[in-house]
RNA sequence: GCUGGGAUGGCGGAGUGGACAAUCGCAUCAGUCUGUAAAACUGACGCCCGACAGGGCUACCCAGGUUCGAAUCCUGGUCCCAGCA
């Protein structure tokens, strides 16, 4: 039975970039390719069938999120993710390490009112966090509750963030999950650290995140012993150490130590600058092995992608594609526009009244089915009006967008032409 | 024609003597979004000056009036709605 493997098939002669194969027991990815995010067993609004029709090759399940809704048990009647979403290629799942980091930040209430007041409108975000004060400073009659997240040595303690119960994850759950899940890759259990943090915070996260690879992998292993006939499941060990580059190489070298067959790298994108982000990279990466496939999580900002394939990231993971989609944030090709703080962007909001009358396609170039189909006229209406068809056709729109874009980079790196690929897009300034 | 109710910012709709340039929702405008607590969130939203603090002007149908002070009370109009003729 085909279990995995990676083949790596070019470099591009000028950095760190290469072509490669990633195969799996439901079928191949070719890289560097960009994977979805479909966090709740869905990429939101789109068929199996029409992410095939868009090229997608695997997308990203998260293991936290469906251990909630619906349930293991549910998944286990039908064997796994694979029939239970009605996809039968590849699919990543994430370890729940993420939501560490993202069901961490501090809610507030007023305690002068009461323990689980709903929050003061005043003085709080709809989300639950204080206005303007992004610093955590926060009036003495107030103090932070509903921290979704503690975090111990042995693993994390959850509050769902549906219905307030307590979970508890550890490496080995996570590991138990996403066997039941039947992934063909899964992340192991990691933490991802605030950012900023502090250098002794960022090292003890990354201890944990190391010893909890271990425990990851001998969970897995026990797990693949049981599984016998069932499809091979892939194991990615996770990279940490926020921004500290001794953190980093350490970690890098740990995790590629480990028995795996593949390797991410985590903490990054959750707030420090994208001079920051590519120095990660600078740092982790030289201390990867070269035969294994290596993963960036959650990034995946146009500009982003020619960085993290010119240092030799092979998969990533990113909502932002699918989540601007929703937001009417479009990609829009070779049509460079800046924000106010100039930094260069690739989508148009089609939400706008300038697009009221617009009669065009959205992208003439673009040859996806809302392009050949339908006007920025009509998808500002469908926005405007909240219709579910706006969704789904801008969701096709952008994944078409970023998904032909890795296959001009992919076929760009065969060629040696990356970095002129590169140019033509980060023509900025 | 009589009786009762009502006229508030682009719309809906609070307020019923000072904390009111006026709660809130919608709409509008601007911004944010990177392993998705996200078909979300934040901010602005009478006019003018100001980077901010703040200041000035005009405002709650119209016209008078009471009061230190009126969107709020009184008088007279105009218009709208409901019931009865």
């Amino acid at each position: 039975m085909p279990d995995f493997s990676f083949k790596v098939t070019g470099y591009d002669p000028f950095s760190r970039a290469r072509t490669g194969i990633i195969s799996t027991p439901h079928g191949k990815i070719e890289t560097p390719g960009f994977i979805p995010v479909g966090t709740q067993a869905t990429v939101k609004s789109l068929t199996p069938k029409e992410l095939k029709g868009l090229g997608i090759p695997m997308f990203f399940v998260n293991t936290y999120h469906i251990y909630l809704r619906p349930g293991t048990d549910v998944i286990a009647r039908f064997g796994g993710l694979h029939k239970f979403m009605g996809w039968d290629a590849p699919v990543i799942t994430d370890s729940g390490g993420f939501q560490v980091f993202s069901l961490n930040r501090k809610k507030y209430v007023n305690t002068a009112i009461s323990e689980f007041a709903v929050l003061d409108r005043e003085k709080f975000t709809r989300n639950g966090t204080l206005k303007g004060r992004s610093d955590g400073v926060f009036p003495d009659d107030y103090r932070p509750v509903g921290e979704l997240v503690r975090i111990d040595r042995d693993g994390v303690s959850f509050t769902s963030h549906w219905d307030g119960t307590e979970h508890r994850f550890t490496p080995e759950i996570s590991m138990s999950v996403q066997n039941i899940l039947g992934s063909d890759i899964m992340i192991a259990f990691d933490e991802c650290a605030p950012y900023p943090t502090t250098r002794e915070y960022s090292a003890a996260a990354v201890g944990r995140t190391h010893s909890w690879l271990t425990r990851s992998i001998a969970a897995w292993e026990k797990n693949n012993v049981r599984r016998k006939n069932k499809p091979y499941q892939a194991l990615y060990g996770v990279v940490q150490g926020s921004t500290f580059k001794d953190q980093r190489i350490e970690s890098a070298k740990f995790v590629s130590a480990a028995h795996t067959d593949g390797i991410a790298i985590g903490g990054v994108s959750v707030g420090e600058s994208k001079k920051e982000m590519e120095n990660v990279l600078s740092w982790c990466m030289p201390n990867l092995p070269e035969d294994k496939p290596r993963h960036l999580l959650g990034v995946g900002e146009i500009d982003d992608i020619f960085t993290l394939v010119r240092h030799g990231i092979d998969t990533f993971d990113c909502v932002q594609p699918t989540r601007l989609a929703r937001m009417g944030h479009l990609f829009v090709n070779n049509q460079i526009i800046k924000s106010n703080n100039q930094k260069q962007k690739w989508t148009i909001d089609i939400n706008k009244t300038e697009y009221k009358y617009d009669t065009k396609p959205l992208d003439r170039r673009c040859s996806c089915y809302t392009c050949r189909n339908f006007s920025r006229s009509y998808l500002h209406h469908l926005f405007r009006v909240r219709e579910l068809l706006a969704y789904r056709l801008a969701t096709i729109h952008n994944l078409c967008f970023v998904t032909r874009l890795l296959a001009e980079i992919r076929k760009a790196i065969s060629r040696g032409s990356l970095g002129q690929l590169e140019r033509a897009w980060l023509k900025s300034q």
